[in-house]
DNA sequence: CAAATCCGATGCAATTTTTGCACCGCGTAT
DNA sequence: ATACGCGGTGCAAAAATTGCATCGGATTTG
């Protein structure tokens, strides 16, 4: 749309940090994009950008001017899919960012159970950590996060909740295999293979631990709950997942067994919106559908 | 602001009805205009103008549009007010629609009580009737409403609500004068001076009289509550308002007595905005010291 | 029933706006 | 001290917008 080009030349800038990085970005001239900014600034009244010796960065007025933008932008999109339903198009697009923990079994089944019902519908699934799920909601680049223990909270609104154990995995052999639950300090006596700190199951096991004499020692830490996964059928070792990332196919050789929540409190996976938002018409449904779904998971 | 131009185009053909009325108002050309309505079209992806043999007229699409950029446009207001705010200009402009009741007494007192603590702050007050009034914040030509009865109330989000008790006005040496009390009939013993059918008083009592023997045959009726009131002191007649709407200066022959509620249920007078938006701070802080004030005259 | 009227659309030239290029002054970094 | 990268600016080229004249179609008018 021609009458948010102004916007888009001012977000290059603002992640360029100079005015002519971003204007080699956008294939357009320094002077020329420079001219925008000035005489942007003059027609909203206030200068957005701090002009520094080496570049520049956008001032207090300017964040808040740029989260409108957004705003604006994602509500825009919201029109146009309104439109869409009612010129009879009945598509739509959902983008939703969520842990990793969702991505092998929860997620693809619901969006193929919700796709089943509405064919037009088309989806973006972005795979985030608990800190970027949250960031993606702030620049309207999602719609949805679903996350496992978000960090900061705010603009964030809860749209559902369900608790979630974490659970050790192990070989079926292994000696902890026995017990129908497992003491957090027994995984300590086990090699153990770890997500990196980013991650919400680190990080409660961290908390849960802090203080205490024994720490964490992982042989491995890793970026990928798959491989972890596929890791420990190779070394009897110990990893860690919540219910909704869990499903050992026959044969697999791996099972689990929860963490006694009076060493590891459940975490909450929480589906969220932006808040104050308004969704677009096909991720609100699918959220709503989300929501009656993450209620069987209910541990 | 230059990239709401063609917004401001789109509505000026939308209230003209055709391209070349508007072009007209806009001191442009109609081709001119013409191909600016084309190229949104264009870019916006559907069309947003029925094209009629005598003009043009928004299709639903265009509807839903007008509303987008209608909140857009308040929201860039917001944001820059925002802006000044932390710039440290202190200012903010807050823009109210009310009924005629609050014109004389109410609202100038507070309006007044509020920029003695903030004098940076300026107004814009509005005298609509209760249907025109809802009207204004649909199209975000006023940031809050306060109005007795509200007609359709969608959109339309209660800040503050107070009962009312309409009051007959009469001079001082009235019949009527001697009871603490009225009931609606009585009054209709007695020549009454009424506002017209667009006002909120004159709504009630109708609605209070549908399926009476008796109706009302006002011989006065005027949009003009200062005139109807300063009429009963040449003739002895009965008008009608609301308290927040009375009072009475020592030496003006007039006093009111209440009608009865059994006869004539007490309206409410609310504060509303515009449902789902944010408000300027200005409007927001004003809102609140109404709602203080309006709380003192719970009737 | 035909003429007149009013409408939106469009080709083309005039005008305004935007862009690119060259260059300035300035502060930092080397 | 010099070189580099930065934002800002004058001026000409390029691009977009506008105005004018005109078309084709539908309604209104006489």
């Amino acid at each position: 749309m021609k009458h948010l080009q102004d916007f888009r030349y001012i977000e290059a800038v603002m992640r360029a940090g100079s005015i002519r990085k971003a204007a080699d970005d956008m294939n357009i001239t320094a002077s020329a994009l420079n001219r925008r900014i000035q005489r942007f600034e003059e027609e909203f009244g206030y200068e957005i950008f701090e002009r520094l010796p080496r570049g520049v960065r956008l001032n207090p007025a300017g964040e808040l001017l740029v989260q409108h933008f957004r705003t604006q932008l994602s509500e825009l999109r919201r029109v146009q899919g309104q439109v869409a339903d009612l010129t009879g198009e009945r598509r739509g697009h959902v983008t939703i960012a969520c842990s990793q923990a969702l991505s092998p079994y929860f997620l693809p089944a619901r969006v193929a159970a919700y796709r089943a019902e509405h064919p037009g519908v088309t989806f973006a699934v972005k795979i985030r950590d608990r800190a970027a799920a949250e960031q993606d909601l702030i620049t309207f680049q999602s719609d949805l996060a679903l996350v496992l223990e978000p960090v900061h909270m705010v603009d964030f609104t809860v749209l559902s909740a369900v608790p979630q154990v974490v659970h050790a995995i192990m070989r079926e052999g292994h000696p902890l295999a026995g017990q129908s639950e497992i003491r957090l300090r027994q995984c300590l006596d086990f090699c153990h293979v770890l997500p990196s700190s980013a991650y919400a199951v680190r990080h409660m096991m961290e908390q849960a631990l802090a203080g205490a004499s024994r720490n964490l020692q992982p042989v491995i830490e890793s970026d990928s709950f798959d491989f972890m996964r596929h890791y420990i059928e190779f070394e009897d070792a110990l990893s860690f997942q919540i219910p909704v990332g869990l499903r050992f196919p026959a044969g697999s050789g791996l099972t689990s067994r929860p963490i006694s929540t009076r060493d590891l409190p459940a975490g909450s996976l929480l589906l969220g919106q932006m808040k104050g938002r308004t969704l677009p018409i096909a991720s609100a449904r699918f959220a709503q559908s989300l929501i009656s779904a993450m209620e069987e998971f209910a541990d």
